[in-house]
DNA sequence: CCAAAAGTGTTTTAAATACACCCATGC
DNA sequence: GCATGGGTGTATTTAAAACACTTTTGG
């Protein structure tokens, strides 16, 4: 119900449909006004980290960031912020969360440069493979990517939604 | 706000002051009746172990459970409490959060014999003394504690707030 | 001296880290 | 044949797990 309401702003804000959505922290007074008796259920929303915004008739003043490069959030919104992504490096390590940011069909190296990208350090690539192989949550497809180099392997998760992996 | 709100219920119910509470999460609509719109912010609040609830003149029906045997729950309850003990038991993996289920000063017996109910699963005292020492919350005390047997050295946290072990 | 709980080390296994070269393709 | 990004293996270090005996006290 919450979610509902959380999914139908995203969905008419940016138009996508399917994607990832996650309940935060509820936030007892995230307004200036200490009188305002306002709560706030905080939610993350994942998109495909190819997604550009159209210009919106609905939301003619809306503004799309990159999450590396948000401005300074009003009230407790940076808080919220902040949260969301600590949350999301965590999940990393232990989920297949990144089927929510990839297009179905990827490459090793399009799944590296989204680690390294959400968790903002360098990343070994053969570490990086082997510990991904591990977690069992990529299936290597028949086709590959052409291009002007040696071909890249095509990927996919093999669950298109959230999945722990167990650890013994 | 809500935090204050929470607190001031435990507080009431069991009498306890400064006991360690958490927000865990907001169900959108946790009644079986799909119009009423009711929104629950559920906490997790931890007391001593050792605590037994008096019998209270605002509570007279009220009931008091181990959480190692919980009734069925109405509603969503049963969910929550399950949500409250898979939190509880990651942070006893990297926090010192135990402290707020023990007494100032315990042993390391005591210790563990908690981390073992709430694990549910045998613990290897050695193994277990390793890494709790080897997490630096705990500090040992110059006295012992005496008994029909050989006297346990006893320690305290260092700190009664909640700290995590930085992971490098 | 016996019962009962406290305390202590070493070996094995698995996981994480560090690190550098060859491969396949298009031009 | 060369520039570019794709792909691979090993050695080292660190952490987790398995495992049993000795010590101290009170009675």
């Amino acid at each position: 119900m919450l979610d509902d309401a959380a999914r139908r702003e995203i969905e008419s804000a940016t138009g996508l449909h399917d994607f990832y959505l996650e309940q935060l922290f509820t936030f007892g007074d995230p307004s200036r006004d200490p009188r305002s008796h306002v709560v706030s259920v905080a939610y993350m929303a994942l998109v495909p980290h190819a997604y550009e915004p159209a210009p919106h008739p609905d939301f003619p003043r809306g503004h799309w960031f990159e999450f590396t490069s948000l401005p300074p959030l009003a009230y407790d919104h940076g808080e919220m912020a902040a949260y969301a992504l600590r949350r999301l490096k965590a999940k990393l390590e232990y989920t297949n969360i990144a089927y929510a940011m990839l297009p179905r069909e990827f490459t090793f190296a399009e799944l590296e440069e989204l680690y390294a990208l959400i968790l903002d350090r360098p990343i070994d690539r053969r570490n990086f493979r082997r510990r991904i192989m591990s977690m069992g949550i990529l299936q290597e497809l028949a086709r590959k990517r052409g291009g002007p180099h040696r071909p890249a392997a095509l990927y996919s998760f093999v669950h298109q939604s959230l999945h722990s992996i167990e650890m013994l």
